[in-house]
DNA sequence: AAAGAACCTATCCTTTAGCATAGGTTCGGC
DNA sequence: GCCGAACCTATGCTAAAGGATAGGTTCTTT
């Protein structure tokens, strides 16, 4: 049974993750919330199996806390969780990370350099073609009326679909809206 | 002399990244826009001392791409550069991506992983604290008179720092401003 | 045939954003 | 003392965004 360590200020992000890896049989997962707390358990129970340390994570200091958790896990792998808001990029499903994971774990030699990106939470939302188009012209700074003539429309018809697009993302704005989807990578 | 080989589809960034990397005496560059070109130069020329390779870039396909040429490479260093826009977080500087290059081309046993951020670029734009604030509060979405309310200013000295400081970044309304300012990393 | 999804447009309205101009304060460096 | 930087506010305006309501088409699925 591998001992897990999953490293992750936000705890439904963390919390959801480490479920995840041990539904999937990978092992033990034990949560830490930042840097310090990481390397304190490291030096409590010695090396994990696996880390899985969240890029932006206060303690972080750029690579330099990465580091710090790479020396004390002992040689055994350490991979980096980066994606800001966690969502699944189509093509790299939630599979992907236990995949990633389990072969870390289980190859000497792993991987020397990994990405996983952070696979938790909604992942639904769909947005239909004209939606992810105007939500593009959003990102890009477009105003309704320049994205309804790039696209051939009304304007009124382009506040629509801003008004469903935000409201299928959550947010309350055009500007909420390209942050999410940013986030999510809907763009 | 280390050959490195830097895949990136957007020219400058390659370019400036390898020449860069030259300048900074490392090894000599080879530059590759995207995946099939890579693996035919390690193909052709053997394996690379360090391959740095964008995540996002055309056949990359997730992390496919990645671990063909991690395979191609021949057990040599691959190290992903991730990063959309490319600007330089404060902490991060470009001094980071040389010493994380320069540390895996030589170590033997280099870090399991490595997150290596575009560097390039400008850089510059000073925000003051007050600009930076209403940047933060413009990215969560908020409107102008929410942001004054937060931090007990009028609505038009909000709205004074949001022209003054989209002017600064180069954006044309505050949801561009937005977008720029994740992309850089300036939040 | 009916229902649903995705699409487009119109009218009317309120709120918000954005821009310009014109003033003011405070603080630190030269 | 003067200057510049950063800060705050006021007035007044136009443009844009956001919302509600009400209609319509096309296409696919059941």
């Amino acid at each position: 049974m591998a001992r897990i360590l999953v490293t992750d200020d936000h705890d439904l992000v963390g919390e959801t993750l480490g479920a995840y890896l041990e539904a999937e049989g990978l092992g033990s997962v034990l949560i830490a919330s930042d840097v310090v707390q990481a390397l304190a358990m490291i030096g409590a129970t010695g090396a994990f199996d696996l880390v899985l340390v969240d890029y932006n994570m206060p303690g972080m200091d750029g690579l330099r806390g990465f580091s710090q958790i790479v020396a004390a896990n002992d040689g055994r792998p350490v991979a980096l969780i980066s994606g800001a808001a966690g969502f699944v990029p189509k093509m790299l499903g939630s599979k992907s990370v236990v995949a990633a994971a389990r072969s870390m774990i289980e190859s000497e030699i792993f991987a020397p350099i990994a990405l996983v990106r952070k696979s938790v939470q909604n992942e639904a939302v769909h947005l239909s073609p004209r939606e992810q188009e105007v939500l593009r012209g959003i990102c890009a700074g477009k105003s309704n009326k320049e994205i309804a003539r790039d696209h051939a429309l009304q304007e009124v018809t382009v506040k629509l679909h801003v008004k469903t697009m935000s409201r299928k993302l959550g947010a309350r704005n055009r500007t909420h809206a390209a942050m999410i989807a940013r986030d999510r990578r809907l763009v």
